[in-house]
RNA sequence: CGGGAUGUAGCUCAGUCCGGUAGAGUGCUCGUCUGGGGGGCGAGAGGUCGCAGGUUCAAGUCCUGUCAUCCCGACCA
């Protein structure tokens, strides 16, 4: 296996090539999805689950809604059409048949479909379609539920994980009685969301709100969390939308209050993607490859024997073995690598790109003096310990790599962000250094774009905890309340 | 949908200008020596040169058409 391009050199091509050859994902065939390798998906399942565990935990339940929606649910809803209707893969016939020349297959003229159906890019109509007949009182709320599937956005470029045409997600849907009750849950997931980056992802994230012109298409705001990338742009890890009633009156969705009077159900819907893998990726890694959080590593310990010979291979095994069952004990996920057909030195470089936490190497020397060598994925070092010592010190070292990588993320965020009152010096930094910067702005959609014109550079959020301050536009000079988070996004 | 480029071994690519037996690196298979950081040596398998026409004694190479992919712009979790 050849060296990675290092990050210096080429990021975006480092990114491609680390998403290969740590056996991640590859491209499909099929413009624009991918295959995510098992390497991959056992990643995203940890997050999956841990995920999974916070909604239940927060009250929500798991449901499954259809792939296909009737197009005429789509347009309903007059922002959400608009956002999505450009990008919808359309289901247009049910058969094909034989070409009669011969030529392979065709579509069935004659199988054509009374209503053409969109493959969903997002389940807010089919879902509140549902909820129409669910909801007939007070007492039928809240709903909380929460779906895991696929979606397909017809994307013109696409990278994996980052940005692909089919991706994998959870997308909450909940119904509420009150505005107060929709605008807390919406705020009580993007917490979550918040959490889990930051807990288990080890990514540090800002919490924030949309403004108007990136908000999800039909909500009346959304809330977003976002990360910053180690070449310096951010990267939107999650939303959570408060959807107003938007969606109860395009689907006719009243409930009985106690008093007895019909009124619309407020909504809100939040969702992250295996885009989460693409934060995580280029969160922590490095020029060696991949570097897991302990948290969401399919692989906690990976041991290699260093052996000549059957003889002490065996001797080393029982060794090792001890050692793996000590761990496991622990509740640590533990690889004993004894192929015969690879070099130890072909297995640090493979467990290094693949981003395992811990690597311990056991050889002869280790069998004659009592000793195994530990090594460190996220500092690179490596330590010869007594192996009366080892279960508890690798044990202990989780916590530690856990922590160490959040916080080296945290520190590349904070040195990487700036606050900018002057709009040359704000142009030099967005093209030069990245990061996020703090700046006013005048609230205006016109503003913004013209920034955006000009810098390349979005607004990210609006930070939830946004100090007051007056100032003034960084661009028109208008007054402003307090500064916003600009960058270069992916 | 506009601008640019590329299709040759599993992968990365040379060969195309100037037509003449299909190449390299890497990966793969077998043998052997090795083994504390991506091994050495030897042998071997693997290709309708994107596809369809044409020119020619002869086409990966020249001509025409076609399909696909990638990159840069507009859109986006």
């Amino acid at each position: 296996m050849a060296k990675l391009t290092s990050r210096a050199e080429n990021y975006s091509q480092w990114y491609n090539e680390l998403v290969g050859k740590a056996d991640l994902a590859e491209n499909s065939d099929v413009r624009g999805c991918m295959i995510i390798k098992p390497h991959g998906y056992s990643i995203w399942e940890k997050m999956q689950s841990a995920l999974d565990k916070m909604f239940k935990d927060t009250g929500h339940s798991n449901a499954y809604f259809p792939l296909f929606i009737p197009k005429s649910y789509l347009s309903k809803e007059a922002d959400h059409v608009e956002g999505f209707a450009k990008e919808c893969a359309v289901v247009t016939h049910y058969r094909l048949k034989a070409a009669e020349d011969g030529s392979g297959l065709i579509v069935d003229p004659d199988a054509k479909l009374e209503e053409e159906l969109i493959v969903r890019p997002t389940s807010e109509t089919i879902i509140w379609n549902s909820y129409k007949n669910w909801i007939q009182s007070y007492r039928d709320l809240p709903i909380l539920l929460n779906q895991w599937a696929n979606v397909v956005r017809w994307e013109m470029r696409t990278r994996l994980f980052l940005r692909t045409a089919e991706f994998l997600w959870q997308e909450g849907h909940t119904a509420h009685a009150t505005k107060g009750e929709a605008v807390k849950e919406a705020e009580q997931m993007l917490e979550v969301y918040a959490a889990f980056a930051e807990e288990f992802m080890a990514v540090p994230v800002l919490k924030g709100l949309k403004t108007a012109s990136e908000r999800f298409a039909g909500a009346l705001e959304t809330y977003c969390i976002e990360a910053l990338m180690q070449d310096g742009r951010a990267l939107q890890a999650g939303t959570s939308h408060f959807l107003g009633q938007n969606f109860a009156k395009a689907f006719d969705v009243k409930f009985a209050t106690k008093e007895g009077k019909q009124e619309y159900v407020w909504a809100t819907s939040w969702g992250v993607s295996t885009r989460l893998m693409g934060a995580l990726i280029m969160s922590h890694s490095d020029d060696l490859g991949l570097v897991i959080p302990p948290k969401l590593a399919p692989i906690h310990v990976v041991i290699v024997p260093i052996y000549k010979g059957e003889e002490q291979l065996s001797q080393i095994s029982e060794y090792a073995l001890k050692l793996k069952g000590e761990l496991q004990q622990k509740g640590l996920t533990v690889k004993f690598d004894d192929r015969d057909t690879y070099k130890p030195g072909f297995k640090f470089a493979e467990y290094e790109m693949k981003g395992v936490p811990v690597r311990v190497a056991i050889g002869p020397k280790d069998l004659a003096n009592g000793t195994i060598e530990v090594a460190r994925r996220d500092t690179l070092e490596k330590s010869t310990i007594s192996n009366t010592k080892a279960t508890d010190h690798i044990y202990g070292l989780m916590n530690i790599i856990q922590k160490n990588i959040y916080n080296k993320a945290l520190k590349f965020r904070e040195d990487s962000s700036h606050k900018v009152d002057d709009y040359d010096e704000f142009k030099r930094i967005i093209a030069n250094e990245g990061g996020f910067v703090y700046a006013h702005w005048d609230g205006s959609a016109e503003t913004e774009e013209l920034i955006k014109q000009e810098t390349k550079a979005t607004i990210r959020c609006i930070p939830l905890d946004q100090e007051k301050e007056e100032g003034k536009c960084i661009r028109s000079g208008k007054p402003s309340k307090g500064r916003v988070v600009f960058a270069k996004a992916y």
